[in-house]
DNA sequence: GTTGAATTGGAGCGTTCGCTACAGAATTAT
DNA sequence: ATAATTCTGTAGCGAACGCTCCAATTCAAC
């Protein structure tokens, strides 16, 4: 019974959350996002409220369909040990493709210490994060495809990391040897293969 | 022949070092800059050159304090080996005793994308870093501390972007957990000690 | 003591910031 | 049609931004 809208939100949302992935939270204005939407300041302020809660829909929109898609992706449709391969593999691609970084650690450098409430969002997704490198890794014990002598929850840790540290090089430093070799050698604390799960099977 | 100035230079770049390193260089006035170093807006002016001068000089200031002082430090004095898991743990200590994390990570993230000149100088103080790990890498195989099947460069890249990634974690998940966990697991692509060099001779 | 160069604080330049008030346009319910 | 309700663009609010001008001040050189 009132008048509907004339763009649609999730591709506004898209358009704003671009705007914020490459120039971070203090540097995009509301007018710069507007134009990006392709929408006046009244009707961003009218769809999303005021500039911090647009950033913190964002993020969520971004993290849903860039790192919670690619684990959903990933980890039932690949053995564990090569959801982990993959999930950095395609880290470092990615990196070398934009230098955007990501979304995530971008915003835990600049936004996280003065907001706690954004702060929590971004514990909370780096915890499923951290998670998911978790439960890779058991369940690569499990089947066999990880040393049961791997202590799962500092390699989750560690991976953690290292997707955090690829995407920082990302912005500063963006070689792609550095990127794969950093890579490589955080998939060594895995160890060796105890099967060839990136290689078809040769008898 | 001239009237010297009532301040001292370098106790007012730490000042200002300070501020960006806390909130970044968007979020950093040089109005808040001027408070911080006790100076008017027209003495920052007159003595460091514009607002992006002034942050290049913080970042050098910075980096000459920290990251630089903590490898002149740290390489002829311990073991390869020791040095490289101290400075290791010094970032992890450093990082759960402030969150600001680290000023060149911030800076990579934030400012490199967008201006060419500091991302030249983020570049080489990462190599620089990078560096700093290849060579005690390589020093401890010399020394029988590191297995010699380990990879100088890639373990170097892959400590570099730990690094990179502790800090990030500093700012946005800090637990101590997480990055010590991180750390060792990072630390394990050293190999097992081939002799004990935290601990003493034990015959 | 005089001169002259450099520093200092205050005022203010023009611009942009986040945000809002308001009037007109557009759509559905009646 | 009419009314009710929501969206949209324009204009503009006060505040803060980076930066500069300028008169007053300070101190070395002479």
């Amino acid at each position: 019974m009132a008048r509907p809208r004339a763009f649609d939100q999730s591709t506004a949302l898209d358009a704003a959350t671009q705007r914020f992935w490459a120039a971070g939270y203090a540097a995009t204005s509301v007018r710069d996002l507007g134009e990006s939407m392709g929408l006046s300041q009244a009707s961003v302020y009218n769809a999303f409220g005021d500039k911090r809660a647009l950033f913190t829909q964002c993020l969520d929109h971004y993290l849903d369909a860039n790192m919670r898609a690619r684990i959903t992706r990933l980890e039932p449709s690949l053995p564990p040990r090569q959801a982990i391969e993959t999930f950095l593999h395609e880290i470092v691609e990615r990196s070398l493709e934009n230098r955007l970084g990501c979304m995530l650690a971008n915003a835990a450098q600049e936004v996280a210490p003065h907001d706690t409430v954004i702060a929590a969002i971004i514990a909370e997704r780096m915890g499923e994060l951290e998670s998911f490198f978790r439960r890779c890794t058991e369940a690569g014990q499990r089947a066999g495809a990880i040393a049961a002598s791997v202590d799962p929850i500092a390699t989750a840790q560690l991976l953690l990391t290292t997707v955090m540290g690829l995407r920082v090089l990302a912005r500063g430093y963006p070689l792609r040897d550095l990127l794969e070799g950093a890579a490589r050698q955080a998939l060594s604390v895995l160890g060796s293969p105890t099967t060839q799960p990136t290689e078809r099977n040769t008898p």
